[in-house]
DNA sequence: TATTTAACTAAGCATTTGCTTAGTTTTAAG
DNA sequence: CTTAAAACTAAGCAAATGCTTAGTTAAATA
C-alpha cells in the first residue's frame, strides 16, 4: 500500500551514536547527524520526532552494546571482584576507537541532559545496573556488611566515572595505574 | 583624555565564570553573557576579544580562586596525606552554590574544549600542579619509592575528576562514602 | 572651554540552528 | 492499471548564534 523505508532504524541510529558520542550532543548538529546518518532530514524526524529522539535513541543504542559486550560478560562471570578489575579494562579498550578515547558516551552526557529527564533516566538506570553487578561481585569474595558492600559499590562506579573523564587527558599507563590502585584495597 | 570603562573586568569575568560553570561553554550564548555580565556585547568583545576569550579568562579566575580558596591551604599545611583528604572536602564544599551542585569548572570543561589549546593548557596546569601537590604530601607520611608516589598522585587526580562528575549526581552521604574509600587505597 | 580619544548604545550583519512544508516518487493493495 | 498511503527531496521558515558597525556620550588633556 506504500513505500518502504530506504534505511534500516538500528543502523542509522548507531551512525547518530558515533556522531553524538564523538562530538557531544549540543556540539552535533541536525545537519551534521543527516550527513553522517545518510538520510534527510524529514526522514530523521519521521522516524524519530526530534534531535532529542536521536539522542535518546542513541544512548538506548550505545547502552545495548555496552550491556551485551562488557557489562555481560561480567555478569555471567564465575569470579568475584577480579572480574569487575576486568570490566574496567574491558571499558577502557571499549570507550577508544583508532587510539582516540572518548570516554563513556553515558557518563560525557550527564553535562548535556539538563533539559531531557528520559536521557537522564537511561543513563541512572545503566548506572544502578552496575552498581548492584559490583555488588554481588564484592559479596562473592569476603563477607561484608551491607553497608560496606553499598559503599564500596558506590565507590567502584564514581572510579569509573572518573576513568571515563580522565580517559580523554591521561595515557594508557596513567589509567593503567588509577585501576590496579583503585582495587588494592577492596 | 577618554572614557573611563563603567565596569571592573574582573568582576564581569567572576559573573561570566559563574554562567559558564552553570550552563557549560557551549550552552552559554554571547546574549547570556551581556546579561548577566551586565555590560554591552561590544565592551564585552572590546574588553576579552571573543567568547573565547571570556570562557579563558572566566577559566583563569575559576583556577584563581580554587588556587587561593582550596588548594593553597593545602600546600601550607603541615600535615600528610589527611590534608589532601580535607582538600576533597573543601573542594566538594567549593563545587556547589546552594546545594545545587556543578562539579569542578575544569573538569566540566574538558568535554567543551577540543577546538580550544589555550583552554586545554589552563586545565592541564592545574591539574600538574594538584597532582605534584599530592605527590608531596603522600611522600610526607611513608617512605614510598618515585613510582609509587607517581601512580598514587595520578590516582587521587583521577578520583577527583571522578568526584567532580559524580557531584552531578550522588548525594552528599554517597560521595563521603566515595573519598573515605579513596584514601583506605593509600 | 575645546579637543581628542576611547567607551558606550543599539541596530544589524551573515550564518547556523532545529524544524516544517510543498510537492514528487515509490510501493502494494484493490 | 488505478489508487492511496507513506517515504522521499529540497527549499525554506523563524529564531538564535557569534560578531560588527555607525553613531553618541563621557572624560582627561591642552
Amino acid at each position: 500500500m506504500s513505500r518502504r523505508k530506504a534505511y534500516i532504524e538500528e543502523e542509522v541510529i548507531e551512525k547518530a551514536m558515533y556522531t553524538f558520542w564523538k562530538n557531544g550532543y549540543k556540539a552535533t548538529s541536525v545537519r551534521m547527524l543527516e550527513k553522517e546518518m545518510g538520510i534527510n532530514q524529514f526522514s530523521i524526524y519521521a522516524s524519530f520526532k526530534d534531535k532529542d529522539g536521536v539522542f535518546l535513541k542513541s544512548l538506548q543504542f550505545y547502552k545495548n552494546k555496552l550491556q551485551q559486550e562488557v557489562l555481560s560478560k561480567l555478569i555471567n562471570s564465575q569470579q568475584g571482584i577480579e572480574s569487575v578489575k576486568k570490566y574496567f579494562y574491558d571499558f577502557l579498550e571499549y570507550s577508544k576507537e583508532e587510539d582516540e578515547f572518548k570516554g563513556c558516551l553515558l557518563t560525557n552526557s550527564v553535562f548535556e541532559i539538563e533539559d531531557n529527564d528520559e536521557a537522564a533516566s537511561e543513563i541512572n538506570e545503566f548506572a544502578t545496573k552496575l552498581r548492584n553487578c559490583f555488588r554481588d561481585k564484592l559479596a562473592m569474595d569476603k563477607k561484608k556488611t551491607k553497608k560496606l558492600l553499598d559503599k564500596q559499590a558506590n565507590y567502584l562506579i564514581v572510579a569509573l566515572q572518573g576513568l571515563s573523564v580522565a580517559s580523554k587527558m591521561l595515557d594508557k599507563e596513567q589509567l593503567d595505574d588509577f585501576i590496579e590502585v583503585t582495587f588494592n584495597n577492596i
